[in-house]
DNA sequence: CATGAATGAGCTTTCATTCAT
DNA sequence: AATGAATGAAAGCTCATTCAT
């Protein structure tokens, strides 16, 4: 890597740690120098403002959400997967998705946490990643539709706002409790699976 | 209501609608004047500091939360349901918690945005209020327990993700995403039970 | 006078005193705070921006420029005159200019300076101050053509050029050279107006 | 021409630009050299610091400005003329002039503007330009005085206040007041020297 | 011959806060 | 009961300049 690339993840990295753990507003440029060991002017001639600096890391973290380079990733899970059991092709993207979130945390914090109060995050949410998410949520909700009698009153808004809810709580929840019963995403995924589709009791 | 105190409150309310907004680090004093239509030095005479102010919004609001002087609130559906079936106790107390976040949306909003980025109501979350949050979720857990044969794998931890998961998803994030399907609070707490209890699929 | 009135006008003052001496750019808003012996947040305070400075001293100094209160003013000069020998009003009027240069002269060093640099000053002089100056010349001009015979070739253009330029010149390089040849207003006014009307040479 | 002169040139030439029309302590040596098309490092490798450049521009312009190179260049004119009536003489050299403005136009606006505002400027020409400037005028002048009867108040002092006033008037304003009266040098000169010497009115 | 990488010092501006009235 | 006047400290950002390559 050439030095000025490293100079640049340097920053970026150091960005993503000071805003994980104190927001945005509250991180001051001179604090992120600081951190990378360079100085405040280096900051700007990479990244030009303050803001653009958020900007790429919500982007560029957007754009990993989606990328579908490796095979295990999303749509190619639903693809690979298509006359398969649907609870066992949410099983295996739900565990995809968690081990992106075990390895993306931070980033991902600064994403959910900024979108509360950032405009300008929010509707990058709003207009470009959102729809998506919904589309995939959708795919996946018509496979198991097709598969399995669902309960009449269920839609694909009240499935996608449960399985969202759960997984969101584990990204900006779990840090934060610190609750020491840690189990592994193979596990995680196959509790919330189950409890999608059967609940908490005995069939 | 004394003159003095209807200025601190519309001190305490237009700061709520500010940091619910934008967040505590980017709302300022002078701002906040602005909209309560008082001085700067008004605010300092009555909450001495900013990070007084966010204090007493937290915890102000988390008192609230715990609250039992109407009959319906959590304790006392414990209480007075004891003998009931623990499907239509949850049932009770999860609509009873989506109305009090209808009416405290924005405090909540506040509370659950700041405890991600700030230090003091992070700990003050994490000592005072999740204790008794779990707490309660262990109280009804067990009650569904002595009731239902539950799944072998299921344990208070992962009943309270689920739960709460479900239920924080909905103050954090339904604003944002402004879907436009509103569902009244009862049908709601109908749907999150079914799923705790029975998951998606038609029994 | 009011304290905060007081202040104002001690910074107003200050900031003509160095934007005339240095220029807008180089003076920087620590070393206005400084001369004017109060913090630099009371300038933004009271003027919002350091543009802001400039603009206020550019539009007061202008509007004095124009004001007719006294009953020697431009204005008024030409009423009260109206029947009386061109030659002796422009004398009058040269010499009240002079000597409101005289009184005005680092703020009209201001205006001029900044406005060969400055695009708001100099679209604001052009705008709002040149065709009114134009529009007196004019004037001027028309009442000495109805007296006196003039050049052929002679027209309010050129008339306005020599004028004009005799007169800046003296505010924008008298301090520059200090010549140490100092001339009353009075004697300068009738110089001026006898070059204009009869040149240099003896009639 | 060698390449690195061409670069040199091209720096200059863009600085002039620049500082022309937004003032030396406006102009960033990053904008110099974008527009340049080369890096900042060269700009210092060249003319070693920016306060270089602008005193490069000023005494090359102020040289050029003395400069007898051609035959038309003052001092010939006055050693040229020297029995020749002195009003077409000064017509000769108000033209002349006029054709130097024409060309030098930028460079002339940089050195006058700044030397309202820069120390260092306002010295040079005070020490270096002036005194030749007003040793020219006085040459000139005598020269009228030996041939024709002036006003008994006229002297070296008025007489270059009001040549000069009219010329500079000319330089740094006609280009922001953009009167669309575009006379040529030759008449601008008629016009100049007619005032001098007989004023407005016909003769 | 030219520049990419980096920076210390300085800029304008905003902030939370104080205090006399 | 409330505020006008003021500010020290810190924010984001730009600047002219250096130097190794």
């Amino acid at each position: 890597m050439k030095k000025s690339e490293k100079t640049k993840k340097k920053i970026l990295n150091e960005t993503i740690n000071l805003i994980a753990k104190k927001g945005y507003a509250s991180t001051s440029t001179r604090e992120i120098a600081k951190k990378a060991e360079i100085s405040e002017a280096t900051i700007f001639k990479y990244y030009q403002s303050k803001e653009n600096l958020l900007k790429t890391i919500v982007m560029e973290t957007m754009e990993k959400l989606f990328e579908s380079s490796s095979e295990e990733r999303i749509p190619n899970v639903l693809k690979n997967n298509k006359n398969k059991d649907p609870e066992m092709i949410l099983r295996s993207l739900i565990k995809e998705r968690l081990n992106f979130f075990t390895v993306h945390n931070k980033e991902l914090k600064v994403v959910f946490q900024e979108m509360l109060i950032n405009k300008n995050v929010k509707n990058y949410f709003k207009e470009e990643i959102w729809p998506r998410m919904v589309e995939i949520s959708n795919q996946i909700f018509d496979q198991i539709k097709a598969e399995y009698e669902l309960k009449t009153e269920m839609d694909n808004y009240i499935f996608r706002k449960s399985l969202f809810g759960m997984l969101f709580f584990t990204i900006l929840f779990e840090e934060i409790l610190e609750e020491n019963q840690t189990i592994d995403n193979k596990k995680q995924a196959d509790l919330v699976t189950n409890i999608i589709f059967s609940g908490i009791k005995k069939m």
